[in-house]
DNA sequence: CGATCTCTTGAGATTCCTCAATCCATGTGG
DNA sequence: CCACATGGATTGAGGAATCTCAAGAGATCG
């Protein structure tokens, strides 16, 4: 894919811990794709309340819900040193008008964001504290693996806040959360380092098989 | 809109309670228009949970979600009488390459998908019960009465677990926050059939105002 | 090496869910 | 046309999960 967009506009730009690349209410230009590192994604309300959206990383696209408005919807930050290139949107469509594979690549990278939303959501609602916290250092687990890092041993890049705010839940949540899973054996937890000892059962945590299941309810 | 599609292959198709205008798992081939009627969108993973993910109406789009993997993420059915218009995506595409303004639409409606369901979440996360329940009425009274309803005499289309399910909270404490909106007068309940007494009064309850503000916590 | 941010742990309060019974509306078959 | 079956809605009581508040330990950075 950049291959193709090489001929576009493509500025590189070099991120400290805590710098923002985009804030909500820009206008919408660009598209952000990270090259290296992790960011955090939120929305904020005007009442002061914050949300994450997501932990973006290595091939990750960000920016994409600004083009319904005309302007940026979240805040990005990167969590620690990071890497993104900025793609002008206009010469993503340019391109997209151009060639098919480009055009395709657009709607399955927006497809995704929409699906992958929406399966997380759904995932969420039917998971308890802990298999929220499961699920997402699974998720964190593999994204990282998929990136070269260990599977097992992840350095977490954000506060166990900012990992709440993702699942719902409240700081102490995932902290008691994550001291449950180690004592049960499934984790060793030393504050940002957790390795993960029981893989399977830490994937038996996040699915929401024998669970009372609330919120939709059961149906015969 | 419509004009540029109407060169294209479309399917129109009437449906009655209940019927089905697509199933998570086909293949992704079409995208699906409300033409009237109110549908219901859900998604539901292999456990059995089934979460209502929207209540599309006339205008809005459904099928989104498909570009991604190829395949159709969501259920949709007519809670109502109600007629929709099937879109190939082959020409939707075509017609993209061929007109900047369907290709921007395209974009726009893809982007209006994400950027609606992060907010609606954001939304939902920093509200309690009441505040749920007061938040999907106000949006469904706005969305009916942009489509020529009255905006204050609600017929719900939708039974108190599908209102539940959206908002993630079981039909019980959907009809409790009813009957408490209608003991402070806000409403006037009826099976059915609502009407927003104190249309400020229910906003207010949609905002997460003097709120503990759960989840994310306060900043600063 | 102090200041600040983060994390852990505890106790209590709250909210919402679960279970259960009843009522109401709707539609169906005798 | 009515009795009945069925699905939806309301209401109550009790319990479970998570949040709130609070205090202190730990880490990190200048």
């Amino acid at each position: 894919m950049f291959d193709h967009i090489s001929a576009a506009v493509l500025q590189r730009r070099r991120l400290v811990r805590g710098e923002h690349v985009q804030r909500q209410g820009d206008t919408f230009k660009h598209v952000i794709a990270v090259c290296r590192g992790v960011l955090r994604t939120s929305m904020s309300t005007l009442e002061g309340g914050e949300q994450v959206t997501g932990f973006p990383m290595a091939g990750d696209f960000i920016g994409l819900d600004g083009v319904a408005h005309g302007t940026v919807g979240s805040d990005a930050m990167a969590l620690g040193e990071a890497e993104v290139r900025i793609i002008p949107f206009a010469s993503l469509e340019t391109l997209a008008r151009e060639s098919r594979v480009m055009q395709r690549h657009i709607y399955r990278l927006m497809g995704q964001e929409i699906e992958g939303k929406q399966r997380a959501q759904l995932q969420l609602n039917h998971l308890r504290a802990d298999g929220r916290v499961a699920s997402v250092l699974l998720q964190l687990s593999q994204r990282l693996a998929a990136r070269g890092h260990s599977p097992s041993d992840i350095d977490l890049p954000m506060t166990r806040k900012d990992l709440g705010s993702l699942v719902r839940l409240t700081l102490e949540s995932v902290s008691r959360a994550l001291t449950r899973m180690a004592a049960a054996g499934i984790l060793e937890v030393e504050s940002r380092r957790v390795r993960i000892l029981d893989h399977s059962a830490l994937t038996r945590m996040a699915t929401p098989a024998g669970m009372p299941l609330v919120g939709a309810g059961v149906l015969i």
